[in-house]
DNA sequence: TACAACGTTTAT
DNA sequence: ATAAACGTTGTA
């Protein structure tokens, strides 16, 4: 109704049948009002400059992700219901936020089209090849520190290895960031903030449905964050929360990883996506009463199962969580980080580019600290997941910039460019299709993700064009450079900054950092265990399925609930599932810093 | 060009 | 810390 009356609030009362309106919007007359916020109109200079080199400061263009179009979550139409769908002008909002659907956040958004290789511009070309090693040195992989976007294979120090992070497609710690220890920045990884997914969602907890009268689970959970129900719990628990981690904060220390966590694997992937997942506050309405009626059905069975199954492993963590701390670093598999595979790159030889890859090595030897770490990398072809704590490991990505970098390259003739689109990513339907193929197939055989490669486009591999770099980050602040020394310097970069590590950069980046990153998760070990391959290789685009359904639980998109919590992260995040996803970037900020 | 929406920036 | 706002990017 309220949406009607907006509708119609300008309507000329003179045209009406009846030659009367009817009724009346509150003395008012719909009056745009005026931006919440002002703008400081002269600072265009500065403003605008400073954001330039604090966003993309370090490293290369950063791109922003899009939704993936495959997953159940972009699959749904918008609720309608939620904060931002409130928010939207097609259901009676400002348009003010412009967010999508919380129920819409894409569990595996994907790098855009326009993406292209830092070394030889161009851009993913995995479908070309059939081997899955061919794929992962082929496809373009963003490191989640650095933010480059490179085909491995480009690199130029091939025997290095990359640590991929399961969580998100194309995503992986590059080589150089993997041995450097991640030192540097940290920033907030890739993802989407609302993603209830990903590590550093800025959903509040999900809300369970409560529907039904029985309810089962929330009350069990201990451990408060879960709690919903009450939206008044909050401090309580927060409270709590920050008191058990400022206990573990002491103990642990240096970074290590969590033990295996629950395996989500068998889950039954419940595929609730109806789960609600509602903010704090009021991403959707208190009553909710439609939704309801929806999950009793289809939910019920799954849904209890689910939870308990969820609450349980929640619980369990959490107990061993503190004890097994310490232990972490070596699993069996000899990685432990979460969602992480180390991928051995073959050798290559090619030498294109600069430098940046090298300094794998040099860090190596700097860094002591890292050194069981490097050990297992070294071993070939470890895949298996390794726990991330949100130490190093925690994803942090590469942000995708936003609001502001502009100032970016020099574009591309448009041309050029569309080929580019043409060549690569299925249309929307075609993704569609695909998707459904896929998840048909992928129902059941995990093994198998790669044999069902998706379909295959023809890929003329054009070769895009050199692009310059577009980065960017290079000319901005720094002045015109060509590619060549924009290589040097990032890999200058690199090395100084391991040393420095912040840059000089700006504070942004770091308050950046913390809001979103997502430390990676937790989830792992188990699939780990259980399975091997994962997606390791060929997350590109098109296994998205695969991808998915590794992920456990949340690929469903059900969206699970993060109590975000910030600060500290990591150790929050052993103990509860959901949390682990969040590590703290925070954390590892102030851990930066401190260094 | 229009529209959706990401990720940072501001305001509270 | 959390939520609103917004510039800019990505897609069609
Ligand atoms: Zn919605
Ligand atoms: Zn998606
Ligand atoms: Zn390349
Ligand atoms: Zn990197």
């Amino acid at each position: 109704m309220k949406v009607v009356l907006k509708e119609h609030t300008d309507d000329d009362p003179k045209l009406a049948i009846s030659g009367a309106p009817v009724v009346f919007w509150a003395k008012k007359t719909a009056k745009p009002r005026p931006p919440n916020r002002v703008k400081p109109k002269m600072a265009a200079s500065p403003a605008s400059a400073v954001k330039l080199s604090a966003s993309r400061g370090t490293s290369g263009a950063r791109r922003r992700r899009t939704r993936c179009r495959k997953c159940e979550a972009c699959l749904r139409t918008e609720c309608g219901e939620c904060h931002f769908c409130k928010d939207m002008k097609k259901f009676g909002g400002p348009g003010r936020m412009k967010q999508s659907c919380i129920m819409r956040q894409c569990i595996a958004p994907v790098l855009p089209h326009t993406a292209v290789c830092l070394v030889c511009g161009e851009a993913g070309k995995e479908d070309t090849v059939e081997d899955e090693e061919e794929k992962f040195n082929l496809m373009l992989m963003e490191c989640s520190i650095c933010n480059e976007i490179v085909h491995p294979h480009c690199l130029k120090v091939k025997d290095s290895n990359g640590l991929v992070n399961d969580e998100l497609p194309n995503c992986w710690e590059c080589p150089k960031c993997n041995h450097a220890g991640k030192t540097g920045k940290q920033k907030r990884g890739p993802g989407f903030k609302y993603a209830s997914n990903l590590p550093g969602s800025l959903l509040k907890e999900p809300r369970l449905i409560r529907d039904s009268k029985e309810e089962p689970e929330p009350a069990t959970v201990p451990t408060a964050a879960a709690v919903p129900g009450l939206t008044t719990t909050a401090s309580a628990v927060k409270r709590k929360v920050e008191q058990e981690v400022t206990s573990k904060r002491s103990e642990e220390e240096p970074p290590k990883k969590r033990p295996p966590l629950l395996s989500l694997d068998a889950m039954s992937r419940p595929r609730l996506e109806d789960n609600p997942l509602r903010k704090k506050r009021k991403l959707f309405e208190t009553n909710d009463e439609p939704m309801i009626v929806k999950k009793k059905k289809k939910l019920c069975k799954p849904d209890d199962p689910f939870s308990a199954k969820l609450l349980r492993h929640i619980t369990a963590e959490n107990d061993h969580d503190e004890e097994n701390e310490e232990q972490v670093d070596h699993e069996e598999d000899g990685l432990s980080l979460d969602g992480m595979h180390f991928k051995e790159k073959k050798k290559y030889d090619g030498e294109v580019q600069d430098d940046n890859l090298e300094q794998g090595e040099m860090v190596k030897k700097r860094d002591g600290v890292l050194e069981d770490k490097s050990k297992v990398l070294l071993n070939p072809l470890l895949r298996t997941c390794a726990a991330t704590d949100g130490d190093h490991l925690s994803l942090n990505s590469p942000r995708a910039g936003p609001s502001g970098e502009p100032g970016d390259a020099p574009e591309k003739s448009p041309a050029q460019l569309k080929a580019r689109h043409q060549r690569r990513r299925l249309s929307n339907k075609e993704a569609g299709k695909e998707s459904n193929q896929e998840s048909v197939k992928m129902e059941d055989a995990p093994s198998q993700k790669l044999a069902i490669v998706k379909i295959e486009e023809s890929s003329p591999n054009y070769n895009r064009r050199p692009l310059k770099n577009e980065d960017s980050v290079v000319n901005q602040n720094c002045k015109p450079i060509k590619t060549e020394d924009a290589a040097t310097k990032r890999a200058l970069k690199l090395e100084d900054g391991r040393a420095n590590l912040n840059r000089p950069q700006l504070k942004m980046e770091e308050s950046l950092t913390n809001q979103n990153h997502r430390p990676v998760k937790p989830k792992t070990e188990n699939e780990a265990d259980n399975q091997k391959p994962r997606w390791p290789l060929n997350n590109g685009n098109s296994d998205l399925g695969d991808w998915l359904r590794h992920r456990g639980l949340e690929a469903n998109g059900t969206p699970r609930g993060f109590s975000h919590s910030a600060g500290t992260g990591v150790r929050r995040s052993r103990r509860y599932v959901t949390d682990r996803y969040r590590a703290g970037r925070r954390r590892n900020a102030s851990k930066w810093s401190a260094t």
